[in-house]
DNA sequence: AGCTTGCTGAATACACACCTATTGC
DNA sequence: CTGCACGAATAAAGCAATAGGTGTGTATTCAGCAAGCT
């Protein structure tokens, strides 16, 4: 088979006036094409189209066009010459193309939307909303243009990455290690009418964002793993976007139902939401800090293998009534822990357990083929295949129990879990019992936590080595008190292990005795994205410093310092944001909340940069009044370095640092609170620059001596009487500070001018997810501060 | 007049239920 | 074959758990004031 031709492009509009562009206002100006054959990495055809004149650009075709009318037809005749399988760019279902057809809809282009292959089809665009519990609440559009997948890497990285933040600036930042300048929408209309000239730094900007998708398409190995995931499920590419998990569990169904001549009834508006059904044992952790290594015991994908094991399907469900007219003995029936029945396989095999097997046995494959392959290219189809399996076994058990979805059945899943909870506590008991001193042992076991399928046991011995045989021996143990393929594993041992509560730990993990592989966190600071970066950097450097260097007093020492320059003002803005996910529009909020309140708000002050549903808020916690709640301290952190607004540090140590911190150290350092939050660090604090509202207004200001900040009365603009004789020292003092800050904003400044690859133009960029914008526009303000001092002197 | 006492409303503290966000498996 | 009006259905894996914040009701503390006493 030919390989793919996938086009990325990108579009700019002038003037971006409310939260979409204004089809009737704002004219399509440029659109950067790029297109390339999948697994190439040299392109086929580079291009922009440009309206007016456009400075030539090198490898690249330039296309300067009078009218808008003109742009949009080239591109319709572009794509149809290029023919693309697959159309992708960064989003573009929710932008770039309902843009372009709208627009050639406000300027009567009737022969425009036909961008598909079949002849005279019109591409169609439908408004869509996708809500599930899994991937939270999505408004997209549905654009139809037959034969041509479409494929919005925003769409792809959200689902499958849990991020901060979803720009493209930050994703390219995250995977590609590469960042792209953040242009404000009322730069590009000044770029625009510029020269020709500026509109040629416009085209490089607007090509680089056709660019970024294609390599983070490669880079993914989205075509692969999608593709794999489409075979493997049987539903096109467009539904692993824009549907959920069901879909994919129900074509299956239908495929295997259809062999065995069977047919799916059409349930309706049966199972109500609110029934539901007991999940899984979460055993009860023995929070600590543990020293000696402990052992993890992990159940092989537990609730395919517990379908498998008891053939629990639709289809091998026994009801009372079933059971009644029926009259089967009771050696063809399976009881399970819940109290239903299914036949044994023997009387019928199900349909789910063929196809969790067949799931599995196809895993284990691709898992084989995978470690023989050495080429790159099919390593990657490969790694793409046994994870689409993974996920596709996974899901069977979740799609019976969903009661809002197309065929629910509790029977079973409430039977699934009901094994898996007695799996559980059958599998600690063991090992509690055999792992004895008295049967010869040298220490008897304790299962410290477990959840769901796993358990974490302490044997007692001192070294790793040690740990990992008496994990094996006991999972090799167990293993055979189960029906097949149910399997427990020895999977790894942390060593050592801080275990906070349920859900929640960290230590260092290990698969062999030589040394460890990583440090692993569980539920903490360091894996939630609704902690500042603060938090997030201080937690893992503290736990790094104790698993890792096994230095307490050096992590406590960290602990102080950050902390004591929090409270001088000391850290940098782009550590203290905070970010929150939007889930449902400002009305639907039961309760005031910092992130919602903030949305509003930003909504009245400028719609087109205001957060929508499904987006993530980014906040910092402002200085207010005493008892103001959270949500009225919110604010953007944009506007708070563009206005000046002090930002609350006590907040972030009262709200943000402190219990984190005291999680991880009171188990290891006694007396943590009073050591690590109510040291002499925690009393220099800096005075916060005064605000320009509330009682500051009324303020009066007062020049004071640069010298000793005594407020100065009369014609001496600089120094106070005392200071006069030091004179000469402090304005060097003056002058050198300015130099400093001088430097540190230039280097600040080339290091932007380096990310937007060019070292002759002016850094345009205001991207609220970079920190070294914050620090750049901090740098300058604090440069501006300086020099406003220094002019003092030449009165 | 100056002090004490008792009352009252406001401010504060605290426990509790509930909502929201997020993660683990 | 296309465009338009109208109506109906659409689709959504699971539960367990922690933590932070808000709102509410109740208890406690405190400042301010008037009355009473010396």
């Amino acid at each position: 088979m030919a390989p793919f031709r996938i086009l990325s492009f990108d579009i700019e509009c002038a003037g971006r006036k409310g939260l979409f562009p204004e089809p009737t206002h704002d004219p399509v100006i440029q659109i950067a094409n790029l297109v390339t054959l999948q697994g190439s990495d040299r392109p086929l055809v580079q291009n922009v189209m440009t309206l007016k004149s456009c400075s030539p650009i090198v490898g690249v075709d330039v296309m300067s066009f009078d009218t808008e009318r003109d742009v949009l037809l080239a591109w319709r005749d572009f794509i149809r010459e290029i023919d693309p399988d697959i159309i992708i760019g960064y989003n573009i279902c929710k932008f770039d193309l309902p843009y372009l057809l709208e627009r050639a809809e406000v300027l009567k282009i009737a022969e425009f939307p036909i961008l598909g292959r079949i002849r005279n089809s019109r591409v169609r665009v439908r408004d869509a909303t996708f809500s599930s519990r899994q991937y939270g609440v999505r408004e997209s559009k549905e654009i139809t243009i037959e034969g041509r997948v479409q494929f919005d890497l925003l769409q792809a990285v959200q689902r499958d990455h849990k991020l901060s933040s979803y720009s493209l600036n930050s994703v390219s930042a995250h995977f590609l290690g590469e960042q792209k300048e953040d242009v404000h929408h009322s730069i590009i209309s000044d770029l625009q009418n510029g020269t020709a000239e500026t509109r040629r730094r416009l085209a490089v900007y607007c090509l680089k964002d056709a660019y970024l998708p294609q390599r983070l398409l490669d880079k993914l190995m989205y075509i692969y793993n999608y593709v794999e995931m489409a075979r493997v499920t049987g539903v096109p590419i467009s539904f692993l976007l824009s549907r959920g998990q069901s879909i994919k569990v129900l074509s299956q169904l239908l495929r295997k139902a259809k062999q065995k001549y069977l047919v799916i009834p059409n349930i309706k508006g049966q199972g109500s939401a609110s029934d539901t059904f007991e999940g899984a044992t979460v055993l009860e952790a023995k929070a600590g800090y543990y020293e000696k290594p402990i052992a993890t015991l992990d159940f092989a994908s537990l609730y395919p293998s517990i379908m498998m094991a008891y053939n629990l399907c639709y289809c091998t469900l026994v009801t009372p009534e079933d059971a009644r007219r029926l009259n089967l003995p009771p050696e063809s029936v399976n009881k399970t822990p819940s109290n239903e029945t299914f036949v044994k396989p023997e009387v019928q095999k199900g349909i789910l357990p063929e196809i969790l097997e067949e799931l599995i046995a196809a895993r284990k494959r691709a898992k084989a083929d995978l470690k023989e392959a050495k080429d790159p290219f099919e390593r990657a189809v490969l790694d793409g295949r046994q994870l689409a399996l993974k996920i596709s076994a996974n899901s069977v058990y979740g799609f019976t129990g969903a009661t809002v979805g197309q065929l629910p059945c509790l029977e079973i899943s409430s039977s699934v879990t009901s094994y898996g909870r007695q799996m559980i506590e059958h599998t600690k008991k063991i090992v509690e019992e055999k792992f004895t001193t008295t049967a010869g042992y040298e220490h008897n076991a304790e299962v410290v936590y477990g959840d769901t399928d796993s358990v974490m046991v302490q044997f007692g011995v001192p070294t790793v080595d040690a740990a990992m045989n008496l994990g094996r021996e006991a999972a090799d143990f167990i293993s055979g008190t189960f029906t097949k393929p149910i399997k427990l594993e020895f999977e790894k041992v942390y060593f050592p292990y801080l275990l906070i509560s349920k859900k929640r730990y960290a230590g260092l993990y290990w698969t062999n005795p030589e040394k460890f592989d990583k440090m692993d966190t569980k539920g903490i600071e360091t894996v939630r994205r609704d902690n500042c970066l603060l938090v997030k950097n201080l937690v893992t450097e503290s736990l790094h410093k104790i698993l890792i260097d096994r230095d307490v007093p050096g992590a406590s020492q960290y602990v102080k310092n950050t902390i004591s320059d929090l409270l001088m003002n000391r850290i940098d803005l782009s550590l203290l944001v905070i970010t929150k996910g939007l889930t449902k529009t400002g009305d639907n909020y039961a309760v005031k909340a910092a992130h919602v309140e903030l949305a509003e708000r930003m909504r009245k002050r400028d719609a087109a940069t205001a957060p929508n549903v499904g987006d993530r808020v980014p906040y910092v916690i402002i200085n207010a009044a005493k008892g103001a709640k959270a949500y009225e301290r919110s604010e953007d952190p944009i506007y708070v370095l563009e206005n000046n607004i002090p930002i609350d540090p006590q907040y972030y140590l009262d709200n943000q640092i402190s219990k984190p911190i005291l999680r991880i150290f009171d188990p290891i350092l006694p007396n943590a609170r009073k050591e690590l939050l109510q040291g002499s660090h925690t009393r220099a604090l800096s005075k916060s620059t005064p605000s320009n509202s509330g009682i500051m207004k009324f303020a009066k200001k007062q020049l004071s001596c640069l010298g000793c900040k005594a407020v100065i009365s009369g014609s001496n603009q600089t120094l106070c009487s005392h200071c006069k004789g030091r004179e000469a020292e402090l304005y060097c003092k003056t002058v050198g500070n300015v130099s400093e800050l001088e430097s540190l904003f230039g280097r600040l400044w080339t290091q932007c001018q380096e990310c937007q690859g060019s070292l002759h133009q002016d850094v345009l960029c205001t991207s609220r997810d970079c920190p070294i914008f914050y620090r750049r526009r901090k740098a300058q303000k604090d440069m501006a501060e300086a020099k406003l001092q220094l002019d003092r002197w030449n009165f």
